[in-house]
RNA sequence: CGGGGCAUAGCGCAGCCUGGUAGCGCAUCUGCUUUGGGAGCAGAGGGUCGCAGGUUCAAAUCCUGCUGCCCCGACCA
């Protein structure tokens, strides 16, 4: 992508509105606009990120065995009268009517939908374990949104949702869910720590948020330190076995870990001091199992064995992939910018021509940028008529993985300077080495 | 939902107290010079001062109402 045929409005001085540090570099490097409070549109860049999270998000889903569909963002009430949710759920649901005046709503979650999709087909134990999800726009009327995307009103949300005959059954959902979550937040360059959690509005009885460490997390957490260090499930882990998935949960909720409404102080004090981790955490994921409490009353239920009816156990599993593209911002920037990791970044490489318009120079970047397009990488090409140092700044702040610099003074000994955003590393190497430097 | 604050050019702000031709920096456009860490000079364009009433000869400025947005707290992927 050419640059200078490229939507990048980027922004010199911070907005007003924008106190914490993703807020701000999301505003700045020109990735979303706000459109009215707690709601954004994605611009080029950020819709770029957005989508890598996401599909990341898809790839462990999948790997675990879960179902992609997709239900819509507008739903009718009556399905919430027959949950029993529609009055519960309060001033954040924002309801609305169509031209009939039939009561419809724009979806906080899809418990209900989901569930009443289900019904509709599944007769049968045989078709068990089942896990649909979707990745959808949902809406919630925030008393106050703030902190830019991580507390918007409308977010985009993964949400699976699991059917199994039992409760054992739905604790190797849950199970399944749990490993993959840890793996999905991994390739995106978070340490996750899955705690204890309330289960909230969704209900149930067992549930686990996914935190990332950031001082401008909203709820304090606590934690062993030792999760820090855990190691993540590889790739090759088997979702169907349900002795090792519960092992690898075992372990994983050994330690103390919890959010402030889950905290026991005196527990917490009985580890070393030294182990004691009390900081301030982004909620990334959260999870629950909540048995029948849609399937009861939305009467879900399949025959089992002995052709006795029974409702499903069901559990749900919310990420936030909007919120993620900011909490990765938390997670990883400096005084210039953002700093993506290659998973997610929206190009992998930058080229920066230093001095456009020079024919050698010129020459020189046009030849590398064609190279790394035609070797399928995803490169960014700054051809802007512009000063090196404006380069420079462009580049650092929107945070591309690497950046490649075409410039007469390293040209002089053809070579071009490499440099790594994430450490600052930078190294002059021929045109060639750099196009074998990216294809690593 | 309680408390506080803001609304003037794309962004950041001054002007308001004490009413009288709407300003500054950055950005944008043109030209020349410049080109390895946000260049210099010269010139130009861009505003129904959030909206609606009111007071006044005259309102960005004073008064009333409304709307939007932000911050702090209680609530949440």
């Amino acid at each position: 992508m050419r640059l200078s045929r490229f939507f990048l409005p980027i922004l010199r001085e911070t907005p007003k509105e924008a106190e914490i540090v993703s807020h701000r570099l999301m505003l700045r490097a020109g990735m979303m606009r706000q459109e009215a409070a707690g709601i954004y549109a994605f611009l080029p860049l950020g819709l770029r990120v957005l989508e890598k999270v996401c599909d990341i998000v898809r790839e462990e889903q999948n790997r675990s065995g879960a179902i992609e569909m997709l239900m819509p963002t507008i739903q009718s009430a009556d399905l919430w009268r027959e949950s029993g949710r529609y009055d519960v759920y309060g001033k954040e649901m924002l309801r609305i009517k169509d031209r009939h005046e039939r009561e419809m709503l724009f979806g906080p979650t899809n418990e209900e939908m989901v569930t009443e999709i289900f019904r509709a087909y599944v007769r049968s134990y045989k078709d068990l374990p089942l896990n649909l999800y979707h990745i959808q726009w949902k809406f919630r009327d925030e008393v106050r949104p703030r902190f830019g995307l991580m507390r918007g009103r409308e977010f985009l949300m993964k949400d699976a949702y699991s059917f199994d005959v039992d409760q054992a059954g739905a604790t190797h959902a849950y199970n399944r869910m749990f490993v993959a979550y840890l793996r999905t937040f991994e390739r995106m360059g978070l340490k996750a720590i899955p705690m204890i959690a309330d289960t909230g509005p969704i209900g149930g009885n067992l549930s686990h948020e996914f935190i990332i460490l950031a001082s401008t997390g909203e709820s304090e957490v606590y934690c062993h330190r030792d999760y820090l260090d855990f190691p993540i499930p590889g790739a090759d882990v088997n979702f169907d076995d349900v002795s090792a998935l519960q092992a690898i949960v075992n372990k994983w909720t050994s330690l103390y870990a919890a959010t402030s409404e889950k905290h026991n102080a005196a527990t917490f004090a009985t580890l070393s001091t030294e182990k004691q981790v009390s900081a301030r955490g982004i909620e990334v994921g959260h999870i629950f199992y909540f048995g029948t409490k849609y399937s009861e009353p939305m009467k879900a239920v399949v025959a089992g064995p002995d052709g006795g009816e029974k409702p499903v156990h069901m559990g749900s599993y919310g990420i936030g992939p909007s919120r993620l593209v900011a909490a990765i911002i938390e997670a990883h920037h400096d005084d210039a910018g953002i700093k993506w990791p290659e998973a997610v970044a929206p190009f992998k490489a930058i080229i920066l021509n230093l001095k456009q318009g020079d024919s050698a120079t010129d020459r020189a970047a046009e030849t590398l940028y064609r190279e790394l397009t035609g070797k399928g990488i995803d490169v960014l090409y700054d051809d802007l008529d512009a000063r090196p140092g404006a380069k420079f700044a462009t580049a650092d702040l929107i945070g591309i993985p690497w950046q490649v610099l075409v410039g007469p003074k390293g040209l002089a000994e053809g070579k071009v300077e490499v440099k790594r955003r994430m450490d600052g590393g930078r190294e002059l190497m021929t045109p060639a080495d750099a196009v074998a430097r990216l294809m690593q």
